[in-house]
RNA sequence: GGAGAAAUACCCAAGUCCGGCUGAAGGGACUGGUCUUGAAAACCAGCAGGGCGUUUGCGCGCCGCGGGGGUUCGAAUCCCUCUUUCUCCGCCA
């Protein structure tokens, strides 16, 4: 959520950074004509309600003393519709004021690239070069059937389209990749392990953004009157551990790898990537998540940034790295890094992490502060979060990358011992 | 799923039946001091946090007793509603 006393101060700097987003801000001048608006009223009514005060104050005093109340009750006589009154129309533009802001996505980054969308992403830099075969490749999607390691058509029998079965090997390596990650970034890296809860609250994913814009990727569960949503990403449950809590400056940055098994609609994906497990309603990811000092924000993302290419790294697979120009960047963040691995099967690279940092657009909506020392003032923290990796395109790329004439998938020299075997072959 | 109980400031806890002198007793912790070679103990003193408005500033005001709403001139206290926690019974990985 933007900041109502930046708008109030800068709003045309504001909108003007905004727009480079390519759409139109403009609305947010009336919102700050009726901020102005409830100030006034505020003021106005603060001053009845000063006055209430002291009067029922006097009236219990009157009372005590055994003298006669009715005069001075009558002289506030109407003073309670007033304020209700004007507490309404404060409450109605407040809520204008509060809808408009929950709407309107996160700042770009003052050095943001402008774009209209992911073609105009900058390449940052590249780690191999992308895979030479000697025959002709196998899309994941063939090689794994044939290796007996997906099974497509029972996963659609079984939930629908979008759902796949892992089997054998194939099992065995998605909770290989997992563990590894886990280990890497819990163990080398020095963040604290967490597994959420996968069903979420409304509170929740308003406070990390998904509410009220993107409904429309999102699970819904109804309990009887309740209504939850199905994880969409480890970033909702995990940011909100610290939702509406003061945290210890000193303690600051708070570092979290969270694995999660993530549920998606995708629905404005139709036709998109159908084949294969690129895009499913259900994968697992391991993310990381920094809550940190303002100031160290953008130190933070790039090192988280390096966190995630340790792994694609450690997995010998290449890829690049890519800003995100402000057409392609997540209404939550104000800058993005994606690593994209290297697909065989799509002659091209294809996003397998995201990192970003929200600056303080979530920790406003979410309400989660720190104090750098026992007397100073709570500040918002900025919080950021970053893939470690998405599991099932690890897959992907592992399967594809590493696939052999004959059919067959080496295993990556640093999944053996978790593998418990070094290939996977057809079985007899 | 059934039956009860509870939620007060950093922690414990009084107040809630019978609304006003509770902008919240008392204790612990914490901070400063006295005493002591030093420490402990004892004693003295200080001490709710947060949001918002207004002001050049000192300050002043509004809102905060789990959340939201209501009754009232006035609510920690009465009413409605939601959430969470605990105890017992049932069921269960």
């Amino acid at each position: 959520m933007l900041d109502i006393k930046l708008l109030r101060d800068n709003h045309s700097e504001i909108i003007k950074r905004l727009e480079m987003r390519n759409k139109d801000f403009s609305y947010l001048r009336d919102v700050v004509e009726w901020d102005k608006e409830v100030r006034v009223i505020k003021t106005n009514v603060e001053e009845l309600k000063a006055k209430r005060n002291e009067t029922s104050k006097r009236i219990g005093q009157y009372k005590r003393e055994g003298k006669d109340v009715s005069k001075v009750m009558e002289s506030i006589a109407n003073i309670g519709n007033d304020i209700k009154v004007l507490d309404d129309k404060k409450q109605e533009l407040s809520n204008k004021i509060n809808e408009a802001l929950l709407n309107t996505p996160n700042v770009p980054h003052v050095d943001a690239i402008q774009g209209v969308d992911e073609t105009m992403n900058k390449e940052m830099r590249k780690y191999l070069e992308a895979t030479e075969f000697d025959f002709e490749p196998k899309p994941h999607w063939d090689l794994a059937v044939e290796l007996d390691i997906l099974d497509f058509d029972r996963g659609a029998k079984i939930a629908g389209s979008r759902f796949t079965v892992y089997k054998g090997l194939g099992a065995r390596l998605e909770r290989a990749l997992y563990a590894f990650m886990m280990d890497i970034h819990a163990i080398d890296n020095g963040y604290i392990e967490i597994i959420p809860p996968y069903i979420v609250n409304s509170d929740s994913l308003y406070a990390t953004g998904q509410l009220p814009k993107f409904a429309d990727d999102l699970f819904k569960l109804e309990v009887e009157d309740k209504q939850y949503y199905l994880n969409p990403t480890a970033e909702v449950p995990t940011i909100n551990l610290h939702r509406d809590e003061i945290l210890d400056g000193q303690k600051l940055p708070l570092k979290y790898v969270s694995f999660t098994t993530a549920f998606r609609k995708e629905a404005g994906s139709a036709g998109r990537d159908t084949r294969g497990i690129i895009r499913q309603h259900q994968f697992n990811k391991v993310e990381l998540i920094r809550f940190c000092l303002p100031e160290q924000g953008y130190d933070m993302l790039e090192e988280m940034l390096l966190d995630s290419e340790k792994i694609l790294k450690l997995l010998q697979l290449p890829y690049r790295v890519v800003e995100l120009c402000t057409g392609d960047l997540g209404a939550s963040m104000a800058k993005t890094y994606d690593l994209e691995v290297w697909l065989p099967s799509y002659n091209n690279y294809k996003e397998i992490a995201s990192i970003s940092n929200a600056e303080t657009y979530q920790a406003r909506r979410a309400n989660i502060r720190f104090k750098r020392n026992e007397s100073s003032k709570p500040e918002l923290v900025h919080t950021l979060n970053g893939s470690g990796l998405a599991i099932g395109r690890t897959v992907v790329a592992i399967l594809e990358n590493y696939q052999q004439k004959d059919g067959s998938v080496l295993i990556p020299k640093v999944l053996i011992p978790y593998m418990n075997c070094d290939i996977i072959r057809k079985r007899g």
